[in-house]
DNA sequence: TTTCGTTATATTCACTTGTGCATAACGCTT
DNA sequence: AAGCGTTATGCACAAGTGAATATAACGAAA
């Protein structure tokens, strides 16, 4: 009997949700294509979605996360703030770190799963 | 601004969602009940609920998990087998031991929120 | 054979979530 | 002033999820 162990995991403030894992690969792919609809692509999460995270994680954070432009030359675009771009690094960390540590837990009981 | 960080976990086999928290509600619940019906009731979980997800963990483990009497005695009536202990247990420990860690990467990084 | 409380299952409804499509608003460039 | 590609927003639709309700099936005890 083969065992995965998953895990989500997610920043709350004020009981809404502040950033997970859709807001992350999101991040990513502006920071990689100046623009929510080319990351919108890029992910494969429907523009109306990804406007939708973007203005979440924007609106509840005291900083900007993520700097928008509408209009302009090209139209517009959207580029990843400094602030931004630590959150994005912190996020990642505790993702890789939260699920290290459930994957040994896993791995601290064979047996189990006979 | 006050950031909380939360986390669900679950086990997989084959795809499949193996075990959860609602899971882990009801097996403490039917220890303390003996049925599922009254662990329903217990949890808040509609019986249809309970009933899927206790078929669930039964079903795709190798291991009886629930004992399930129909009829008989009483009606019938639901018993966590001695491996469903030892799973609860493994997995109520795996749920503290990974909240604790995501809270201590939140600690290690004051005046990510200002 | 009847009774009982339970397990087992189908059906319907409401709610949530995401997609797809359409369209407006914007502001720099030409 | 016109054009362009982007952000911003509304609306209808589908899919998934869980609650509520109703009812059948079961098997030991009386």
């Amino acid at each position: 009997m083969e065992v995965q162990i998953r895990n989500r995991v997610w920043l709350e403030t004020e009981g809404s949700k502040f950033m997970g894992k859709g807001h992350l690969q999101l991040l990513k792919a502006i920071e990689k294509t100046g623009s929510l609809s080319k990351a919108s692509k890029e992910t494969g999460i429907s523009y109306r979605k990804t406007w939708r995270l973007i203005n979440q994680i924007n609106s509840l954070s005291n900083n900007e996360v993520v700097h928008l432009q509408k209009g302009g030359v090209g139209g517009g675009g959207a580029t990843v703030t400094d602030y931004g771009k630590k959150l994005l690094s912190f996020f990642e960390n505790v993702l890789l770190e939260s699920q290290r540590v459930l994957d040994t837990q896993l791995k601290e009981h064979p047996g189990l799963w006979d």
